[in-house]
RNA sequence: GGGGGCGUAGCUCAGUCGGUAGAGCACCGGAUUUUUAAUCCGAUGGUCCUGGGUUCGAGUCCCAGCGCCCUCACCA
């Protein structure tokens, strides 16, 4: 039989136990933060503090033992000293590292100079029944990593920081936005109609109304909803959802900033970026601008570059006409890229794709793409071939598509029926006409953006898979799960009352 | 879905030509009152991912499956 690890900690939960001690009190002393017990250290040398947080590495000198404590500041040693611990001292193997613990002790130092809280009260806070990783390399298996994300989180610190390093992301995104006087809105994520943008959708089923549902793939329609409602400048940040394939990049739910601004055009919303990205540089990154990515080094600094669309797509494919149908095809097949059966300007775009996007290292603004497709854009005034939008690209990777919105109510249901001729499960089943009724309420001029935020956060820590920056990556379950019942959303048992 | 790689102790990893399953850390016992990945002595710990096959003998070779990673395809 293996050695059950598990069973030794729980030898010692007996022994606590009669000795009187709770393994898992209801509650404990109240403690300060490390890093306020650790300012102004020589000042206050003796000064009796309390601290609270998850023990490590034991060194065990006899009569004297060291562990760091460490908390969500930081982290300090902790000195037990048999002589200040009479009572505790019997029972100092029964907690050991990985365990919670309520410290109370003396500021002071070692004769090396580490900052140390020499304990005179332990209160086991929460008994740890498995042992932490490997305490050098830390957890390394991605799998496992990913799977159990809350060993991956205490057992490496740089985790810990790059989630750290999101939330304060999200927090000045939103400060920006707030600070423009934009305000922030929740809109539906069970939606009956979905769209948008172009993805396969999740599909769902409420009982009561016995309708489907789906799970949106953006909030888009929603949101340009409000502006004809009178709230002229909306953000929201949330969860889309989108049913297709798993890489470095897609993960099937993942975190989408959307904004509209009443009375601006495109090139008002690419100002907004680069303030965005100005304002996340010099607040969460203290000035930094430059930012590491896949082996290369990006400046965010701006302003960016704008190259137009059909200029980029020209010089890519030896001055071949975006608009020249046979010879896109012919590109296309040239590249491989799949032609049957599709739309001569789904063909281009597919070509630009291949040609263009990879070499988009950035940050670059690519503006005024065909009209084709972009759906939900403006045309140009000048050229109603291309529309009033565009992407921002920073290392191949498309970071932002924001666009002048359209907001012509007839040009707006002619471009859905024109999506709704070639059919594939990506394009909605009908009409959105309850969005085409708002807009004929009147939806002023206006610029909308969206951004994903997972793929910002990729550049901005470093990370090169979408996994990194995700807490909980979808992964595949390991045990054989109900499989592909259809219809199982109707019949899955009701949750038991909270 | 295609191609490639990986899966060995709780963790990090070795494992040669097919010949008794290894190390470090953790854990357990002992020593140690100033360590910083403490040190020293001793001990324990294995479904070698799963299932078949070849073989006198398989962690190793073959087949199938499962999971993960990379990549291509897909992907606003």
């Amino acid at each position: 039989m293996t050695r059950d690890l598990a069973a030794d900690r729980l030898a010692k939960l007996d022994r606590l136990r009669e000795h009187g001690i709770d393994p898992y009190p209801p509650r404990v002393p109240a403690a300060t933060p490390v890093t306020a017990c650790l300012d102004g250290l020589d000042a206050r040398l003796g000064e009796t503090v309390r601290v609270a947080g998850r023990l490590a590495q034991v060194r065990d000198f006899g009569k004297l033992r060291f562990a760091p404590l460490t908390d969500r500041s930081g982290s300090i040693q902790i000195g037990f000293q048999r002589d200040r611990l009479p009572e505790f001292w019997p029972l100092r193997k029964a907690v050991e590292a990985n365990d919670h613990v309520v410290i109370e002790g003396e500021l002071g130092r070692t004769d090396k100079g580490e900052p140390t809280i020499w304990a005179t009260a332990v209160t086991l806070a929460s008994k740890t029944l498995r042992h932490a990783p490997e305490k050098w390399a830390g957890l390394q298996d991605v799998e496992t990593r990913y799977r159990q994300r809350a060993v991956d989180l205490y057992a490496n610190p740089e985790v810990r920081e790059t989630f750290r390093l999101r939330s304060r992301v999200l927090r000045e995104t939103r400060a920006y936005f707030d600070g423009l006087d934009y305000l922030e809105v929740e809109t539906p994520i069970l939606q009956p109609i979905f769209g948008g943008a172009m993805a396969r959708p999740f599909k769902t089923h409420h009982n009561a109304l016995d309708m489907p549902l789906y799970l949106r793939i953006a909030p888009e329609l929603y949101l340009k909803r409000l502006l004809v409602g009178g709230l002229e400048r909306v953000y929201e940040i949330g969860r889309v959802f989108r049913n297709e394939g798993i890489s470095t990049r897609h993960n099937p739910e993942f975190t989408m900033l959307e904004s509209y601004e009443a009375w601006a055009d495109y090139r008002d919303i690419m100002a907004r970026v680069e303030g965005l990205f100005g304002h996340l540089c010099e607040t969460v990154f203290e000035g930094r601008t430059t930012f590491r990515f896949r082996g290369k080094d990006y400046d965010l600094k701006p302003p960016f570059a704008k190259h137009r669309y059909l200029d980029l797509f020209e010089q890519a494919n030896g001055g071949l006409d975006w608009f020249d149908a046979a010879g896109v095809t012919k590109r296309a097949k040239e590249l491989g890229l799949k032609t049957d059966g599709l739309p001569a300007d789904k063909i281009a775009g597919d070509v630009f794709e291949a040609t263009v996007e990879d070499t988009l290292e950035g940050p670059v603004f690519v503006h005024d793409y065909p009209t084709a497709i972009s759906p939900l854009s403006k045309a140009s005034p000048e050229d109603p071939r291309v529309a009033e939008r565009f992407e921002l690209f920073v290392a191949g990777m498309e970071l932002a598509n924001a666009f002048s919105e359209l907001n012509d109510p007839v040009d707006q249901e002619q471009r859905f029926e024109a999506q709704l001729q070639h059919k594939d499960d990506e394009s909605p089943s009908e009409m959105d006409s309850d969005y085409i009724a708002a807009l004929e309420h009147g939806l002023p001029p206006a610029g909308g953006l969206g951004i994903g935020i997972d793929r910002l956060l990729m550049l901005l820590t470093g990370n090169d898979s979408i996994r990194d920056i995700v807490l909980f990556p979808l992964l595949r379950r390991l045990d054989a799960g109900p499989g592909e019942a259809e219809g199982s959303a109707q019949e899955a048992p009701a949750a038991p009352d909270a």
